[in-house]
RNA sequence: UGGGGUGUCGUCAAGCGGUAAGACACGGGCCUUUGGAGCCCGCAUUCGGAGGUUCGAAUCCUCCCACCCCAGCCA
């Protein structure tokens, strides 16, 4: 019996145990599992469950296996079940060495299945899976059974020791259990026990052709394990009566069977039949990208094993579908975060700042505090000097109303540094950008603090341009752009929600020196801009990757969006279309991407419609529908070349699927052509 | 139209006949050398709907409605 009763909320998981605890239906044993089949990797769901498992049985005194449920040779692979492995281990659980394999138990459920013959409750059948699957009736309608199904034992017998022997070619005979085809539970219609499968197994090579299905195995394995709570997903709850008849005919201990309903997250998808479609279809770069749910891909994004443990428990397990909101999980990484992370200052768009009061050549090293949730965290030292780069967005030449960073004739404070105010800005010529920011500082300030009690509207960081590490750092966004997908509609595939902005590579971005010996994995949070961790596998020691983990709460873009929002719903209910020309200075704001054109094809339906895939650097294909045809007909004609990509317009749905920018074209006298060109130019590049 | 489940705030989720916890999100305020963090306040007269039982119902009963899962030799 447990020592407490659990002070949490009692779920309803926990209160079955209780009440078996209670009865002693178990000897006060709690035994779990976690079963996963190795053909896949770990997801955030999946950790849901590892971790109901494991701290049920820790918080009853009990133990959790690890047990690979290997039954199918025919899709699952070592490269797997190392992965799930690293993934339970790395989340902070301990299997010791209790790591089981269904395959462990081949011959004694090869017994378990010979007894059942013996007992008449088994049979072969000679029907391939056409004749079943015809003879199972409908939802409404009854099964027939089977012509084999009342063949003697003894016939039964040795035709499925040949059926082990290999006599038999895949899919000739299977076993089955001799139940009810009348049921109206579908499980119990005689299911399918064993099938014939020349194929090599992980673990048991060539010993054995006939594998057991699920069905047959689970509860078994269960039973020979000692489990006393098989915790399972919602859609085995009509297994259940299955899984109690086996262990019931078969006459060993009986486990209880409880489901509970399986995560589901907003703005990604859980399947791994969809996972496996993202990563094969070059979606995302791998099973461990950082923009997956899955266990490895939020490794590498940054998530500690601690937040993600302590998401789950405060998900709750119930029987009901849902959607958790992502934000739940983003709010237990930074707060556990905000207790670890060192801060640092890094810029990741940079604009100059210049001091002009500031003495030529002179270098100061400031102190800073490493973090300030943690006094114990001590301070480090940080360059300063005349020219800085502070974040674009940092300065505005036209501030709104709330914005109160810098600007024109305005002061702020530079972290840890001086106060500043802006006495002029350095346009480009052409754009008319401002590419640099004059200010004069005020000595008295150093350090931040003003002796005149004087107040600044803001805080901005900052990195001494001539002491910067220079950077790659990856912004990352939610993969889809819908909550949920999956829900199919308008014959429109979860595909189609892809959010085209959930990367964002930034090349040019400054870090404060502290950071260039900052070692795989490491976390830290950018002051004022988010938390962000070194990439695993990217980065290195001369030229150093960090993935955007998560971003800070922000006030300041609450305001931009809801601002933004009010806009275009004003928009909508008032303005009248207007045509629209496009200005120069609007050119301006093109993103102009030199590109490189992948895939090239028609559009069926479509007689003015390419559809092209460009690489504009991103690590993937973009995908852009272009009016182009009557002028390129073989569109393979346009594949390698170099085109020219607006990269920053929102992605437009359209009839034949999302196109995610446009090719900038010329026209002359009844003739097109894309703009295109010869050179050293990389996908991506900027061009103005 | 068969069977198995589930319906409590925008999203999760407690509640188990005695008068709707908590978290996230959202809104407001305080504080602040991160528009971060922290702190404070607000946020379901009502529990899918309709009847009924009861002094009293989200909890018990009846009927209805909605959603999810099941017709793999996948798990």
């Amino acid at each position: 019996m447990p020592e407490k009763e659990p002070t949490s909320p009692v779920s309803f998981i926990k209160g079955l145990i209780l009440e078996d605890l209670k009865t002693n239906k178990y000897a006060g044993r709690v035994h779990t599992r976690f079963p996963p089949e190795p053909n896949g990797y770990l997801h955030i769901g999946h950790a849901k469950s590892i971790c109901l498992n494991f701290t049920l049985a820790a918080e009853f005194g009990g133990l959790c296996n690890l047990r690979f449920d290997d039954t199918n040779p025919s899709r699952e692979e070592v490269e797997y079940v190392d992965s799930i492995k690293e993934d339970v281990r790395w989340l902070g659980f301990d299997w010791a060495d209790r790591e089981f394999y269904a395959s462990d138990y081949f011959e004694k459920l090869y017994l378990f299945a010979v007894k059942l013959i013996g007992k008449g409750k088994a049979y072969v059948d000679d029907q391939n899976a056409e004749q079943i699957r015809e003879s199972r009736g409908t939802l409404t309608l009854a099964g027939r059974e089977s012509p084999y199904r009342n063949r003697s034992v003894n016939e039964n017998l040795d035709l499925f020791e040949r059926m082990r022997a290999g006599e038999f070619p895949d899919g000739s005979r299977v076993l089955r259990a001799r139940i009810d085809m009348a049921s109206s539970n579908l499980n119990m219609r005689d299911p399918v026990m064993y099938r014939i499968l020349h194929a090599q197994h992980h673990r048991t090579g060539n010993r054995w052709c006939i594998y057991p299905m699920y069905d047959f195995a689970h509860g078994q394995c269960d039973s020979i394990e000692g489990i006393t709570h098989s915790i399972c997903t919602l859609e085995f709850e009509d297994h259940r009566p299955l899984y109690d008849w086996f262990l019931d005919e078969i006459e060993i201990y009986h486990p209880r069977q409880i489901e509970f309903a399986r995560l589901n997250l907003s703005h990604t998808v859980m399947s791994k039949r969809k996972l496996l479609e993202l990563v094969r279809e070059g979606h995302v770069t791998g099973w461990d990208d950082p923009r997956m749910p899955t266990l490895s891909g939020l490794r590498r994004r940054g998530y500690t094993a601690e937040s993600v443990r302590n998401f789950c428990e405060r998900i709750g397990v119930a029987k009901r579908d849902s959607m958790v909101d992502t934000a739940l999980l983003e709010h237990c990484l930074r707060e556990d975060l905000n207790k670890k992370a060192l801060r640092v200052m890094a810029v990741l768009r940079p604009l100059r700042l210049v001091i002009d009061n500031y003495p030529d050549g002179q270098v100061e090293e400031l102190d800073a505090m490493n973090n300030p949730e943690d006094p114990a965290g001590g301070t480090r030292k940080v360059p300063f000097s005349k020219v800085l780069y502070i974040e674009q967005e940092d300065f505005l030449e036209a501030p709104p109303k709330k914005f109160y960073r810098l600007a024109p004739g305005r002061e702020v404070r530079l972290r840890y540094a001086y106060f500043v105010k802006c006495v002029g800005v350095v346009k480009d010529d052409i754009t008319g950008k401002v590419v640099e920011v004059h200010c004069i500082y005020d000595p008295a300030t150093k350090g931040g603090d003003s002796p005149d009690r004087r107040k600044v509207m803001a805080t901005l960081h900052w990195v001494s341009a001539g002491h910067a590490v220079p950077a790659e750092v990856r912004l990352y966004e939610h993969l889809f752009t819908k909550a949920d997908p999956a829900q199919e509609e308008e014959g429109l595939d979860f595909k189609s929600r892809l959010n085209p902005t959930s990367l964002e590579i930034l090349r040019s971005c400054k870090l404060e020196p502290s950071l260039a010996g900052a070692s795989r994995g490491s976390h830290y949070q950018f002051e004022r801009l988010g938390y962000f961790c070194v990439d695993t596998k990217d980065s290195e020691p001369g030229k150093s990757v960090f993935n955007r983990t998560v971003t800070l709460r922000d006030e300041w873009a609450k305001i931009r969006r809801t601002e933004q929002e009010t806009a275009t719903a004003r928009q909508k209910t008032q303005a009248p279309p207007v045509e629209t020309t496009a200005t120069i200075e609007d050119f301006s704001k093109l993103d102009l991407r030199v590109g490189v054109v992948r895939e090239a094809s028609l559009v069926k339906g479509a007689d003015k419609l390419l559809k092209l895939g460009v690489d504009i650097g991103e690590g993937r294909t973009r995908q852009i529908f272009a009016g182009i045809r009557a002028f390129y007909p073989e569109p393979e004609k346009l594949l390698g070349r170099t085109v020219l990509v607006v990269a920053n317009l929102k992605p437009r749905q359209m009839k034949f699927g999302v196109s995610e920018g446009m090719i900038l074209a010329g026209t002359g006298e009844g003739r097109l052509g894309v703009v295109t060109f010869e050179g050293d130019l990389l996908p991506g590049d900027k061009v103005s």
